[in-house]
DNA sequence: CGGTGGAAGTTATACGTAACACGGCCGTCC
DNA sequence: GGACGGCCGTGTTACGTATAACTTCCACCG
């Protein structure tokens, strides 16, 4: 029983890493003692000196606590994991790295759902992984991919989504509502009156809430005509979109609201292809502010969001839960950012609508 | 002995999950049965029949293995660690994408190096990491990011590396230096003599390689005349670049050679801004063909790097190294795509060097 | 008919950690 | 002077898994 037989079978030859134990054995103290100094619990149980001999044992050795051993005994893995439609979309990138950074504060890793095309179910992200997990940060965009997750329950997080959800346990918002409003009065103070909003055809609140303020905020000033023009995703979704609107009937629009900053580049393009210019013909505006934003031109009109600041708030609030404190759920406001895509519409378009006109 | 203490100190109260021991209990076999069947090393320890029950079992009451309890069994995580500059770049998001889709059918995770700010020690990665994980894939672009591993000796693959890069067990490449050429050549057949190269002023591999691959095509071509002008990442410097290329001294270059396609975006701004045109005036080219290439207009010229692909070959060949197989090395190749950015110089552009002349 | 060997399982063990339960020891208070 | 409680620590256990080592059974061969 004493005897330690030192045959470990079928695991792998790797370099023996030091443990605990080995700490207690270099400061002349116990195993568990290492743990508590380590661990910060060691108020009244382990006398000053030894603590620190504890300490200087760990460093000395470059002790790191195996993680695997602590999840097991703790039931706990420090490991949340968020879903977003796509990485490869810069927004989305920058929500994880604010997320991430938060996370890391807290000594918590972030793990991406994987599918690597959007949101399809090409693979279940909670395989294994709902073993190994803590909490659940997701976009509204890939709220379809949640539903696998429903029989662990886990805490979950809900980025721009309906704050009705019920599967939330918090939401975290960014003010869409007040950019698609900033917007709407920007073209209007500028003295647009035939506005088509290119309409990103996704189904997803944040999406929603754009039309439904677009819509809004456009019904209050009178005399205006708002058209809308369904699209995808991409420039040249957009391009297509915007020709549509461009080029069919009635009278032209004078300015292109569009969902995404990527829409508007493919719109700018349609508006040249027609031999038309921006902003002089055409105004054009975007939405997030993407880095595509001034690499375009001109640069483009859009509404700042700031999708770091989303990413912690919504990791923030989900270390709140994890931790049982009470989660804020901010809505965090958004800028509107006027650039040169947008002008006044030229002199020779009339209102949209003349008095007792059709 | 027999009765066991249901009193577990200290645990987080979770929804108990269901163990292999709740399986085993199920299909009436022991743990072990459990282990061997679902670990599919049962061909001749378990009949058939029983097997086919535990399978049934484990579905029926939803069974997942607690990965901490089999990391800490094995030795492994099954998790490796990616080291990109930032991820908010659309190049390393794809690269991201496409080696956790392989590392996915490998049973692996993928963790990122969780510098917010690109390269930086914001925050040591290995911190508490390299006590669990498998490997490690690193750009060269963060090569600098490593030191801190030399510690632990984990399996590393570098992407796009000097090849001789003692540190790395594997390398994968791109065929930057065919791309420069193609890049070069693509020029010079357009008849462009003067050409300047807007190189970006990081210190990387990937990047020396480019500059002398464009150095010793055009060496090949008599009568050009290269420059190089020094350049930050970004769309601003690569305006203010490509403005100093332009107007700067000595007869203005007919083409400008960028080292990425946002510099080029940059550049295309800084050619406008002086009233003059691409590619009427002046050619541009990028490099990478992001998103960002096709919605500014006029599309870029630029060469087109596989990001997913290379992904997948550098996780590939980290999977191969983790269980002992040869490690596939290769070089990927990439695609010249000419696009709208770039045309025959203005026909008053003499060549740059006259037979005899300075 | 004894021995051999393979199939079919089970029992036991260790991975490294956190924390409960216990046990001395000493000062103090009734 | 004995009981008590606060300090300082150690022994032990369990988390869930994978697998080595053992046991049993049975068929088959010499």
């Amino acid at each position: 029983m004493t005897s330690q037989k030192a045959t470990t079978p079928g695991r792998r030859p790797a370099a023996a890493r030091t443990t605990s134990r080995d700490v207690a054995r270099a400061a002349g103290v116990s195993q568990a003692a290492v743990s508590l100094v380590l661990g910060d619990k060691w108020r009244g149980r382990v006398s000053p000196g030894k603590a620190e001999a504890v300490r200087a044992a760990a460093r000395e050795l470059g002790y790191r606590p195996n993680l695997a051993a602590r999840s097991l005994r703790m039931g706990r893995t420090r490991t949340v994991l968020l879903v977003v439609p796509a990485l490869t979309t810069e927004f989305f990138a920058r929500v994880y790295t604010g997320a991430a950074r938060i996370a890391a504060d807290h000594g918590f890793g972030v793990v991406l759902y994987p599918s690597p095309e959007g949101i399809g179910p090409a693979r279940d992200p909670f395989d294994s992984a709902a073993a190994t997990l803590d909490g659940v940060i997701a976009s509204s965009m890939a709220a379809e991919a949640l539903t696998p997750l429903r029989a662990a329950d886990l805490p979950l997080v809900m980025l721009d989504s309906d704050p009705d959800d019920a599967r939330a346990t918090a939401t975290v918002n960014l003010d869409i509502a007040a950019g698609a409003r900033q917007l709407t009065g920007h073209l209007t103070a500028l003295g647009h009156r035939r506005i088509t909003h290119l309409a990103a055809d996704v189904r997803s609140w944040t999406f929603e809430v754009r039309a439904r303020a677009v819509t809004e905020a456009l019904d209050a000033v009178p005399g205006t005509l708002l058209r809308r023009q369904p699209t995808a995703l991409g420039v040249d979704a957009g391009l297509r979109a915007a020709h549509a609107a461009l080029a069919g009937p009635g009278p032209r629009p004078t300015a292109l609201l569009c969902d995404d900053d990527i829409i508007a580049a493919g719109a700018c393009k349609a508006v040249r292809r027609l031999g038309l210019r921006v902003p002089e013909d055409v105004s054009v505006t975007g939405f997030d502010d993407l880095a595509l934003a001034v690499a375009v031109e001109p640069e483009l009109t859009t509404v700042r969001l700031p999708a770091e600041e989303f990413g912690e708030a919504g990791m923030r609030a989900l270390m709140a839960v994890l931790d049982g404190r009470p989660a804020q759920e901010p809505t965090l406001p958004v800028e509107l950012v006027p650039r040169g895509s947008t002008a006044p519409p030229p002199a020779g378009a009339g209102n949209a609508a003349r008095p007792g006109g059709e």
